[in-house]
DNA sequence: TTATTTTTAGAACATTAGTGCGGATAAAAT
DNA sequence: ATTTTATCCGCACTAATGTTCTAAAAATAA
């Protein structure tokens, strides 16, 4: 592939983002603001070099006739196809110091009230007793869990070890996102970020409330 | 929702075949050859009824300023228990020194050697250029990314400011997941994990290799 | 029917937006 | 250094394209 100059490069990622941001491809004049380029002229010139190079598409003589060539010579579209899902419910939002968000066992026949999410069946399994809980704040950031996150978990009163769970800790009825080691009299909580402590409690004081199936970090 | 009349229906089929056909959206005068009106001012009238509709989104001033308004009442036709979903491919795997892989422009059409992953539409968006790869070790921990995590990127030479992207720093040709910053004549690259440090490159040293759309963490 | 609202017409108007051209610059090749 | 080639500038030109205004026709309501 030919190398872009450095104004083609940004040229590029103007019109990338102001679909992006418009729904709609710029015009010349806004590509040569949005790249402080002097001269309608010039943007133009740089155009013609992308549809040559194939990085874009144009269409003369027509206004806003831009459109990105999805990358390669045959566009890349990728047709959707139906897969089985499973819908696991939205159950709340676990922050720190909060209260944990658990459904009760008579709260699975009714899940009206709470938002679905459609997840891969391939993802969740057989999809029994699964729920979700998006993360706010920044204090499971020891377990690589941030802001934002949704945590996929299913109920489960005990784990194999090594698996991630939410976990009571009774003494001090907190609760916390852990990987959980199973040492007979006592149980190691260990942080998934191996850079930090891991603490041990009496077992009888540790209560595995669910088994953390997965995260997704939605970024887009 | 309101009823349609015969014209403003034939006006929607008409975008759409046009949209299709063309890759951008039609002229006023387009609209009004296609379905035989004889005024632009009628067009525009049904337009805007259209756009009250929801049917349609329209931006004023803006020459093929429009586009079908794909959600809606009739987005969720689908039973819950079938979604639409995009086939990613599995390009690979990063690791910490290894080179980081990256669709080729001609990779693009021979993806057949690589494996296959079905994600829900509604996260991966149209699919366009989306990939995902798999993380070997811990090097990325500082993205709150760890070892066997899928990450799922999308190529793009841009990014907006705060969306976490793999970009290679061209002077020490290394390639990390870091949060991107344009900040003018530098950049500053931000690891997603905030209590750690932040580091500025000049922006001509930092090139913008894909965006992440989203990690996807598998634990059971 | 009459009154009212919606839709259609036509045409001029106002921007928006792509193109072309002579000349200046800069980068590369000879 | 000199020629060649690739880019860049500014500006004017014009085609492309959305908007508006008035009036008439059509559909609806009273």
């Amino acid at each position: 592939m030919v190398k872009l100059s450095e104004r083609q490069q940004m040229i590029m990622s103007f019109i990338e983002n102001f679909i992006e941001e418009n729904d709609y491809p710029p015009t010349i004049r806004d590509i040569q603001n949005g790249c402080d380029i002097s001269s309608t002229s010039v943007v133009a010139y740089n155009l013609d070099k992308l549809k040559e190079g194939g990085q874009l598409n144009r269409h003369s003589e027509v206004s806003r006739g831009l459109s990105l060539a999805s990358v390669g010579p045959n566009s890349n579209k990728f047709k959707p196809t139906e897969i089985d899902s499973v819908a696991v419910p939205l159950l709340g939002t676990i922050a720190a110091g909060s209260p944990f968000p658990m459904p009760e066992n008579d709260t699975w026949s009714d899940l009206s009230g709470s938002e679905l999410i459609d997840l891969p069946q391939a993802i969740v399994g057989p999809g029994d007793n699964v729920y979700a809980l998006k993360v706010r704040g920044e204090s499971m950031i020891d377990a690589l869990i941030s802001d934002g996150d949704l945590v996929i978990m299913q109920q489960a009163s005990s784990v194999r070890n090594g698996q991630m769970a939410a976990v009571r800790i009774k003494s001090d009825n907190s609760t916390t996102l852990k990987n959980f080691y199973s040492e007979g009299a006592r149980t190691r909580l260990e942080p998934a970020n191996s850079q930090m402590d891991a603490m041990t409690f009496p077992s009888n004081d540790v209560e595995v409330l669910s088994k953390v199936i997965g995260v997704w970090r939605y970024l887009a």
